[in-house]
DNA sequence: GGGCTATTTGGTCATTTTGCCAACCACCCT
DNA sequence: AGGGTGGTTGGCAAAATGACCAAATAGCCC
C-alpha cells in the first residue's frame, strides 16, 4: 500500500466513518423519507441539539447530506441516495451471521 | 428512536464500523482478487502482522470476511462480496464533492 | 521432543470519537 | 432595540480505536 493508495482508501473511509455510527443511519433513514429540520431530528433522536448537529455535519462533510437554510431553520436532506441501498447488503451481513450462528449451535 | 430502533441501528453500525478503516478497505479490496493467508496480506499492508490479524478479527466478528486455516496458515476470504458494490456509491460521493467545491471556487 | 513459522492475544499508550453544557450567532417578530 | 426560537461552535470528560511490542498458541519439519 503506497502513499497513493493510502489517501485513496483514507478518502473512502472518511465517508464510511460518517455512517458508522448508529444515530447517523437513523438520520440517514429519515432523510431517506425527505429532508428534515434539526429540530425535527432532534426530536426524533431523542438526543442535545447540539449532539444532533453534529452528526449532521459529520454527515455534509462526507458528502452524504446537503444543508439549506430557510428563514430560521436548516433543512437537510440526502444528496446522494445510493447508500440507501447498502442496508439490503448490510442486512445480508446480518442474516448470513444469524444464520451461521444457528448452525453452529444445532 | 426506541429501544428497539436503537439495537437495530447498533448492529448495522457494527458492519459499518468494520469498513470505517482506511487499512480494512484496502484488506477488503484484496479479498475481492481472491482469498489470502495472512502474511501475504500483511506484506502488501505494510503494517505489523498483530495490527493487520486484529484488522482482520474485527472484519470477521462483522461477519465480512470467513477465515479459514488450513496447515500452518489463515486463509481469509470475503464472505459477503456485495460490501464490492458500494464503491460506486463511495467514489460518486467523492466526486460530486469535488465537482460541487470547483463550482464553488469558481 | 525441539526448533521454526504463522497467527492470535494481552497490555500499554497515543489518538480519536462522543455527548453534554454553555456560550454564541442568525433570523424573525413586535 | 429587545426577546425568542433554531442551530452551530468550543470545551471538556468519558469511552472507544488503533498501533506496536511481547508473550502465548498452533501446526509443520527434522
Amino acid at each position: 500500500m503506497d502513499a497513493k493508495d493510502r489517501t485513496r482508501y483514507q478518502r473512502r473511509a472518511l465517508v464510511m466513518k460518517a455512517l458508522a455510527h448508529p444515530t447517523r443511519l437513523f438520520l440517514v433513514d429519515q432523510l431517506a423519507k425527505g429532508e428534515a429540520c434539526v429540530c425535527e431530528l432532534t426530536a426524533l433522536v431523542g438526543a442535545d441539539v447540539s449532539t444532533v448537529s453534529k452528526h449532521l455535519s459529520v454527515l455534509k462533510y462526507a458528502g452524504i447530506v446537503r444543508d439549506d437554510k430557510r428563514g430560521n431553520q436548516v433543512f437537510y436532506s440526502l444528496r446522494v441516495p445510493c447508500v440507501l441501498n447498502w442496508y439490503a447488503c448490510v442486512e445480508g451481513v446480518l442474516e448470513a451471521t444469524a444464520r451461521e450462528q444457528l448452525a453452529a449451535a444445532r
